[in-house]
DNA sequence: TAGATTGTTAATCGATTAACAATC
DNA sequence: TAGATTGTTAATCGATTAACAATC
């Protein structure tokens, strides 16, 4: 059943999206849907769907469709949501204020355990139950609590060190939004670069080169 | 010379990550590169270079490789970085206040000319030289000022009614923070769903199934 | 049983890579 | 001129779509 070999990107980039429909759904009362039905939601062809979720095993029931509580768990499941890895986050600024809220409001796959920052001004301060830790105890709190996972929302300049000093520390997994790629530095490391920016700048392209509003 | 037409949104969505490489080496003094090295820092080909470049134009010269400052300012042209178009803020939270000093900081794109919220404890207060305003005075504000872009920071249950609010007073451009998409619903919208969530989902099913640390 | 919808294979489409002629 | 590297065409690879047999 588990036939999940060499399972491309775009598909584990669409499972999220699944996921996030599908239990909107089930919040709604919805029991049952087909792939057709999800397609018509999604904007994506029914082929793909089934085609996507036929990676990981069958789990609709042919004639009449998907039970939407049984694929939103398997997908949770495929995902690995149940596992709450533990997360540290550095650097408690506006963006990471704001993350740290995100996570534990929507507590998807992580827990965080810890808030560190270097300013004076923060250190002490609660964010959503945690205190803001000094950045000098990181070693000693990581050696502790073992993170998997480390949420970068320092400036730029400060990220190499950083990554490095959380990689000596055995931690193998980076959710980076500064505007520095740590990308394929370490053969062994997970990493997502978030570059908000790059979003605007194709948000900037798509109305300056919009058919709808060049009049050329 | 401009070819451009039906460039790939996968090219399109190179072109930000293009622009900051660029400008990076700009910084640091470098004028020339060839698509060779491009690649190997980018983890890209350096056919993919080359023909995501040519898409646009022939900005390199034969033998030599391609002037560093001009590229990045042909790329920036491209993007339509220059334009400055006018954006409103909705949503003053973390999120709200960390996008709108990001944007300011790196103004690529787009100008931020109102912040909007509508908690009496948020409206008054400044951000970045911005002051927040009641969300009441949204529609004197934009038939004034024509903003061509709207951020939104808001939560899920605020999204649909803002979005209709927004489009009924002209603004076509959505950069949307909420975790419900505003996909599709208006024809001639341009909207980016930034789905913080996915990408943590993400990162989540690549721990998991990382086959690093899957002992099995 | 008939109708519906999946799971899965085959066909198509598009994007990436390779190759090389053009040319600086 | 020789060396290097682009611009561009052709080949390959992978992802999406279409089709249909399996089956609930």
């Amino acid at each position: 059943m588990p036939k999940r070999e060499n399972i491309s990107m775009s598909v584990i980039r669409r499972l999220p999206r699944y996921y996030r429909f599908l239990k909107l759904l089930r919040e709604k009362g919805v029991t049952r849907i087909s792939s057709t039905e999800l397609s018509a939601k999604l904007g994506l062809t029914a082929s793909q769907i089934r085609q996507d979720l036929n990676c990981f095993g069958g789990f609709g029931q042919q004639g009449y469709g998907y039970m939407v509580d049984q694929l939103c768990t398997e997908i949770g499941n495929i995902l690995g949501l149940s596992h709450a890895y533990k997360a540290v986050l550095i650097g408690a600024g506006n963006l990471g204020q704001a993350i740290a809220s995100h996570l534990s409001f929507e507590t998807e796959g992580f827990t965080l355990v810890g808030i560190f920052d270097n300013a004076d001004a923060k250190i002490g301060r609660t964010i959503n139950g945690l205190t803001v830790r000094n950045i000098d105890t990181l070693e000693r709190f990581c050696n502790l609590e073992k993170p998997t996972m480390a949420v970068l929302c320092v400036p730029r300049s400060a990220v190499e060190s950083l990554s490095d000093r959380l990689y000596a520390l055995g931690i193998r997994c980076f959710w980076n939004f500064s505007h520095y790629d740590i990308n394929m530095k370490y053969g062994d490391a997970i990493v997502e670069n978030v570059h908000l920016n790059d979003s605007l700048m194709t948000l900037c392209y798509r109305i300056t080169n919009d058919p709808m509003r060049t009049t050329k």
